[in-house]
DNA sequence: AATATTAAGTGTATTATTTACATTTATAAA
DNA sequence: TTTATAAATGTAAATAATACACTTAATATT
């Protein structure tokens, strides 16, 4: 028999931080939310907002922290992504990064937050050029957002309380890089009866207005506990 | 400007592992390698493989040592599902892990090596109680396997190099809990067009004999360049 | 040599889902 | 009062998914 777990006090102890890709959507496009370095290495360059992870604190805490740092949000809709390990990510020292998406409204930012960190946000398309490999971070992030609001009703995380069918239908479209036809669209979503369609109209964008909606989370939690399943 | 990058010299250092999860089809169900404890704590308890990052070790590069020390197997499928951060989760000393699930032919690894790690083939149906949060793990792993397996033609990496319809069916049935009427799983995988059908039967399994297939992968590959997707 | 046994192999009809597509309507602005 | 604009809405066609049962090839038995 082989001692396979080698002894805990020889082995090399490694820095380990989360860094953080924080979509929001403002009506028209996915945005994400980078941060200027504003020292060495790599001063000017954009990156992602990040930390290291402390004593006591789950990943999932340090996200939540780094998060509230720099947009004053809690209770935010966080999921891990990957975790990164190449020893030379990072070429101050070697750090494990691991990775969360947050999904926020981007009205409801603490602005002045971001601003003291030298936040901005960007396009998907227009993302500037990034740290190490904050890239590649970002793509795999949207590659699991792409797949997971098209099999869980988390896209309402960006939008605001009451919205209308057409930015609902224009988030998808966005995420999923696909147009939609939207008498489907509204025929699919309706059918799935997780939405709670309000007196209210939103007039800003046309004449006639349009309702607002409301996305009805106690009822998809029942509906999910009995088997059904949101699918876009 | 807030400084947002704490100073690196100043961060707690942790120990980073990984641990892996090794899948395998014995012809009627998906199985795990699980190894023995034989010392405390939770000596007698079985638990996944797993190892320490080492300098100048990517956490895949560890999985597939890992996996080698195990199972004498180089180019394993391997694909990270997750990392696991609770500062509890290992009760003597904290360590961070990122868990890794393997896809290995049951009949290509070696035994000794396995014996040699009090190591055991169980049925995803009767694990053994697992240390720490491994049964978690293995919940995580099972669930990114359903997922990846009928959008990529990943399952062929459990299977032998020449398989029946049935045997890939079965496989197939078991990943996803779910029977498969014989006729339409033949007809949805003969029109994905990445097999190839052999002259040779495997006369095991009846007395009529089943003709062998094999997976085209470079088709496969070629197919997908072009757009095509895999999907069961 | 004939017969029995067993799993392999195969096709069609039905149902459900997805897609394509155009007109009317409510309101504000002119 | 008219005009302009996006919102709202339904149906037919095409595609995909499902349900379902008999024939065949080879071995084993008599």
């Amino acid at each position: 028999m082989v001692s396979f777990v080698s002894n805990y006090q020889d082995q090399t102890q490694l820095l380990v931080a989360v860094d953080c890709i924080i979509f929001g959507f403002d009506n028209d496009e996915v945005k994400i939310l980078l941060i200027k370095r504003n020292f060495e290495p790599e001063k000017g360059k954009w990156s992602l907002m990040g930390g290291f992870l402390q004593p006591n604190e789950t990943a999932t805490n340090a996200a939540n922290r780094v998060l509230e740092t720099l947009t004053g949000l809690q209770d935010v809709y966080l999921e891990q992504v990957h975790t990164y390990t190449d020893p030379n990510r990072d070429p101050v020292e070697r750090t494990v990064s691991i990775t969360y998406y947050a999904l926020i409204k981007i009205e409801d930012h603490n602005e002045e937050l971001s601003k003291q960190h030298s936040a901005h946000w960007f396009s998907l398309k227009e993302t500037p050029e990034l740290i190490f490999d904050h890239q590649q971070m970002v793509n795999h992030a949207i590659n699991r957002l792409r797949y997971k609001t098209s099999v869980q009703p988390i896209g309402f995380e960006l939008l605001p309380e009451k919205f209308t069918m057409r930015q609902l239908q224009k988030l998808y479209e966005t995420i999923l890089n696909e147009e939609i036809d939207k008498r489907n669209f509204a025929k699919k979503i309706n059918q799935m009866d997780v939405l709670i369609k309000l007196e209210e109209k939103d007039m800003s964008s046309s004449k006639k207005g349009s309702f607002l909606f409301q996305f009805d989370k106690d009822k998809y939690e029942n509906m999910a506990k009995e088997g059904f399943s949101f699918k876009l």
